[in-house]
RNA sequence: GGAGAGAUGGCCGAGUUGGUCGAAGGCGCUCGCCUGCUAAGCGAGUAUAUUCCGAAAGGGGUAUCCCGGGUUCGAAUCCCGGUCUCUCCGCCA
């Protein structure tokens, strides 16, 4: 982490062409790519010219389409019109001023006036080329990625991400574990059938106790939270606009993921980061308010688009799910230390609730598209064996807080620098349910309540058939 | 849904007979001084982005007074459209 801090800071152009050679084929890559967000995202555009090559390299090893020819052909235009206009602004300020002066001494500047007239139609005309360049060059800007943190292991998908640490008992049954649909339904807390005639596939229908399941474990969690690691509560929107779509990620590239409301350029949030992150947009923080720390409930409304036929039974993929999720504001220099706090806070529910689950650090190629550095927490699920996503916590640098305009002021320090942001789930409720159900279940079908979630089940101890 | 008011710097708040307004004043903040005792006094400085010159200190250009158009040689100031906020009436969980 130091390193990339110094590198970010200030280095030459002819330090980081040297050093890129020189470093070992397996952090080659992210190096690249960090070179490619010192230089694309932070719109150091002279350093793309320079090494317009090796920044394509590593745009193609991120297996990115987005063309830097495209981009640099955009880029040397805006410049040039850019130089135009600000000259004849420039020449135009100035004779106004003589203008002004010479009315007030009764001097008529009729030929001035003449000029002035070409030049400020001269200017419209290079301000409409301005724009329509500057739009193309924002649609590309916005479509590329966050570069990995060089700590990122590389690798092309999920099977490449390493396990951080396993932790708790995996349960041994005597018996062959149900799914928890079938759990739930034994039940008659889950009903996917009537949920399917209300809306469609893939939304959740609770009752009785499973109902009361649900909503005990968003308390609990929030509790926790609050009472314990110090968050602070936050009921935000549901529904977002466009705009703060686009500042942490989701748009413009993935909109088909979405549910947009017809009619209103507003969409239901898939996750609380939108609305949480977006409470400070385009501000200036105080630097002595960081870190900030925000945990919020909300729904999460998620197309799902592409995957069908994917965990098609049960309440891991669902199109609406619940979640408590946890949102920081960072200084810099002590992100990922905060990703480590976040990511441990997470994982203190999952102790209380005694879920077994292990860490995975994501990969290179497996990272989202606003990352720099993400752990998965994966509960384990018996009927499945397997360990499912239960949450996602990164760290996002200053990639969302530079979309949304997000900065702090250090205390005597002229100008302001972004913040970091960071978030995770704290965690998935549905899923929590399910891993529940499944880890907890009895001979006799069962289940066990958490002792730590009793008294926010009324003192319920077990769920009976 | 109907009627009206408003949107200015980190915050508050002047400025609307168009022209040295990037914007008075205050608060806050930074530095210095004084006093001496816990709360004040004095002085100086203090928007952001971007670009150029410079080793740096610093200096120059451009843009930004909600957003987008328009009028004009010139717009915080005038006109049109939009967004948001507030007040009153109606309706509603």
């Amino acid at each position: 982490m130091k390193t990339h801090l110094l590198i970010r800071a200030k280095v030459s152009c002819e330090h980081f062409t040297r050093a890129a050679g020189g470093i070992p084929s397996v952090n080659r890559e992210i190096f690249l790519l960090y070179l490619i967000k010192i230089g694309i995202a932070m719109l150091e555009i002279k350093f793309i010219r320079q090494n317009l090559s090796m920044v394509q390299e590593a745009l193609s090893l991120r297996r990115q389409q987005a063309s830097l020819d495209a981009f640099m052909t955009h880029e040397e235009e805006r410049r040039l019109t850019l130089t135009q206009i600000e000259t004849l602004r420039h020449r135009r300020n100035k004779v106004s001023e003589t203008i002004a002066t010479m009315k007030k001494s009764g001097r008529e500047p009729l030929e001035l006036v003449e000029e002035m007239r070409g030049v400020s139609a001269k200017i419209k005309d290079l301000e409409k080329a301005l724009s329509e360049n500057e739009e193309a060059l924002f649609e590309i800007l916005l479509s590329i990625p966050n570069i990995p943190h060089p700590s990122v292991p590389a690798g092309k998908d999920s099977n490449d991400n390493p396990v951080r640490k396993e932790v708790g008992e995996v349960p041994r049954f005597s018996f062959s574990p149900k799914a928890h649909w079938d759990l739930g339904e034994s039940l008659g807390i889950l009903d996917f059938e009537r949920a399917a005639r209300i809306t469609g596939s893939r939304f959740p229908l609770y009752f009785g106790a499973g109902a009361r399941l649900e909503r005990a474990l968003i308390n609990f969690m929030l509790d926790i939270h609050t009472q314990e690691s110090g968050y602070q509560e936050v009921l935000p929107p549901f529904i977002v606009n466009r705009r703060s779509m686009t500042h942490t990620g989701q748009l413009p590239k993935f909109e088909e993921d979405l549910f947009a409301l017809k009619g209103w350029d507003y969409f239901l949030v898939p996750t609380a980061e939108v609305p949480v992150t977006n409470i400070h947009q385009g501000e200036v923080l105080e630097e002595e308010a960081l870190p900030i720390r925000y945990t919020a409930y909300t729904p999460c409304f998620r197309s799902e688009a592409g995957s069908y036929g994917k965990d098609t039974r049960g309440l891991i993929r669902q199109h609406q799910f619940n979640k408590v999720e946890l949102v920081w504001f960072s200084a810099p220099e002590t992100s990922y230390e905060a990703l480590e706090t976040l990511l441990a806070d997470a994982e203190k529910i999952l102790k209380r609730l005694e879920l077994p689950y292990r860490v995975v650090t994501l990969c290179t190629g497996d990272l989202g598209f606003s990352a720099a550095k993400t752990y998965d927490i994966e509960v384990w699920m018996p009927a499945q064996g397997v360990y499912r996503e239960i949450s996602s916590c990164s760290n996002f640098e200053d990639f969302q807080a530079r979309r949304a305009d997000i900065r702090f002021k250090r205390k005597g320090k002229k100008g302001t620098e972004l913040v970091h942001t960071l978030n995770g789930s704290g965690l998935a409720v549905g899923r929590t349910v399910a891993a529940i159900l499944e880890n907890n279940q009895q001979a006799d079908g069962s289940v066990i309540i958490p002792e730590a979630l009793r008294p926010y089940m009324g003192g319920l101890e077990a769920i009976r058939p």
